[in-house]
DNA sequence: AAATACCTTCCAGTCGACTAGAAGGTGGCG
DNA sequence: CGCCACCTTCTAGTCGACTGGAAGGTATTT
């Protein structure tokens, strides 16, 4: 299987899955005689797994550890699960903080939406924007 | 008022003034004599405005959209709402993602952890990992 | 006069995940 | 034999929001 042919399959391009073998999160391959990358077609699994992980918020450098602790044949187990609670306790904070964000923005757009728009022609002193100091 | 004056009102960095200045999201000041920026205190509540407006999530892009309609002495309050309802979509799409994100991840980890930890030993489908192509 | 603390400009680097392009080699088809 | 798609390596650029450092000028204190 060659370069392209994965990139068909998995959808990634062939410059992304280089680059994937440059910083370590696919395995390199081997070579035909004419130097061009030969891969078993058991690597479409591991691509399939990089991007469910990505999709689930994982950066590249999570799944490197997830994915060399299993080629290692580690207990991966209890260490993916570990990481995997911490990067939930990650989205949550997120989570958290987006409502707050969500929150202000609507602050900011009621409080703008209040105000007369005549009065935003004073240029040094825009209603909105001083209605935001909350 | 001189640029660490500034930044000790602020809490930005020297450094962060000039790179705003630089970006054109805080004007250039006057100087003094000697060549060193001497600023209006007014420039204090700008710099307010644009760690609030941050803070809120927007981008040195979107707050410096703002800011220059300010500037002009537009009928600004109908573009910030604008903008700021369209960044209010863009954070509620993003809640509902982390929200999947999240959902993803709880099943991950439940399915990892009712595994038996011992069939992680066979490095070449790590049950975790398998498991969560769902 | 020296030390220090501040100021100036400009250039470079960081993180993450790619993407673009140059310059050249290879495979297969008509 | 020409053509085109594919492959190779390498370098460098992108976005956003800074940060670091060099090399030098200035203000104040001791």
């Amino acid at each position: 299987m060659k370069i392209g042919e994965l990139a068909n399959e998995t959808g990634l391009s062939t410059k992304t899955i280089r680059y994937y073998e440059d910083i370590g999160i696919l395995p390199e391959p081997g070579r035909q005689a004419n130097g061009y990358r030969s891969y078993n077609p058991s690597i479409i699994d591991r691509v399939g797994f990089i991007k469910d992980a990505q999709a689930s918020g994982l950066s590249l450098v999570e799944i490197q550890i997830i994915l060399e602790l299993r080629d290692e044949g580690e207990s991966t187990c209890e260490h993916t699960v570990r990481l995997l609670e911490s990067h939930l306790e990650a989205v949550e904070h997120q989570i958290i903080d987006l409502h707050r964000t969500k929150a202000q923005l609507q602050k900011m757009i009621i409080k703008a939406k209040a105000l007369d728009p005549a009065d935003c022609q004073n240029p040094n002193r825009c209603q909105t924007i001083s209605a935001t100091h909350l």
